[in-house]
DNA sequence: GTCTATACACCGATAGAC
DNA sequence: GTCTATCGGTGTATAGAC
């Protein structure tokens, strides 16, 4: 039911999606649907909640064994999450971009997103990578590789090709020694002014 | 008109923008605006054209007597970037995202945004950031801050104060000389495998 | 150009029978 | 749980008078 849901949002956009559409794909009419949800929104609350808890699973699966060089990590982590965000144009509006005006997933719904984040910054912080900055640049950066992919170059590679180099950019800004070592101390950071 | 067209999609949203209220707006009944504009489509259209040539003004304006030093000048861009595009969520999303399924401007409002990323890409070259690839990475760096900072800190400014960050990261990775030079040469940017 | 009137389709949601 | 019927509302768009 959700699945259908998900169909309809990616072939008719996320806003466009409506109670009746889902309802005829799982052989319904769309008042039966209120035995399922609340409302609408709880429908999207419900699809908000399995997004974030898909890729949980998809990067609990990739970050089990990660190499322990920094860089090499990175790379790793950043096509996980980037396949994985181009891969659904609509998903990934829900995910992250204000597309649903006033939308705001319940605590519950909001829970594996806070999981998915505490997964990364633990990730990094592994890696030697502190500080929440350091961790808003790496968000800020990979997704606007995706976001320029999805809105400049949808099915296409023109800036997943950037994704290797974008990482590599990124550790020479960090500036901490990348060797493997959870325990990278030097810190040369350029300050902001 | 124009104007309270995006009043509505700034309040409601711009999906959720309708022909009635922007009708009201101006005082007048809804089948009046088919006087000015063909269609619905036809007001989204007006509005993307509008939204590029705003950016294109504030640009001219913004980089006529740019810094002769590379980081500066870059830092000066983003800045001019990002507050131009943070100001206004509805905006952003219609000329940055793919927020209403289906459309796509005309050859005439897309004009605009072409001569926009011309600007910028000339600008770039002028100071010695030459290649695709190297705009490419700029845009997604920067529209990322923007985008992580609308989504996720609207109104504050926690990805606002990574922007020079991210422009000296960004420097340091083209690998070029920061001499106000336009003829800069040194090119050792790390090459993706 | 703007109006009234209206067509036609669709929406989310509720009531109540089965 | 699912249905039919329906409510009250919204939407874009057109016809035709003024």
């Amino acid at each position: 039911m959700l699945a259908a849901a998900w169909a309809v949002a990616r072939e008719q956009g996320l806003a466009q999606l409506t109670l009746r559409e889902v309802a005829e794909r799982v052989g319904m009419r769309a008042p039966s649907l209120y035995s399922h949800f609340a409302s609408k929104n709880a429908i999207y609350d419900a699809m908000y909640a399995q997004a974030w808890t898909e890729l949980l699973e998809v990067g609990a699966d990739s970050y089990e064994n990660l190499p322990s060089e920094l860089r090499e990590a990175l790379r790793m982590m950043a096509h996980t999450y980037f396949d994985f965000a181009v891969s659904d144009l609509a998903r990934n509006q829900l995910m992250n971009q204000r597309t649903l005006p006033g939308f705001e997933p319940t605590p519950e719904s909001y829970a594996p997103a806070v999981s998915a984040l505490r997964m990364l910054s633990d990730t990094l912080e592994q890696h030697g990578v502190r500080g929440q900055e350091d961790v808003d640049l790496y968000v800020a950066l990979i997704g606007g590789l995706v976001d320029s992919q999805l809105a400049n170059d949808p099915g296409g590679d023109r800036w997943e090709r950037l994704v290797d180099r974008a990482v590599d950019m990124y550790v020479d800004n960090l500036g901490i020694e990348d060797t493997g070592d959870a325990d990278a101390i030097t810190d040369r950071r350029r300050e902001a002014p």
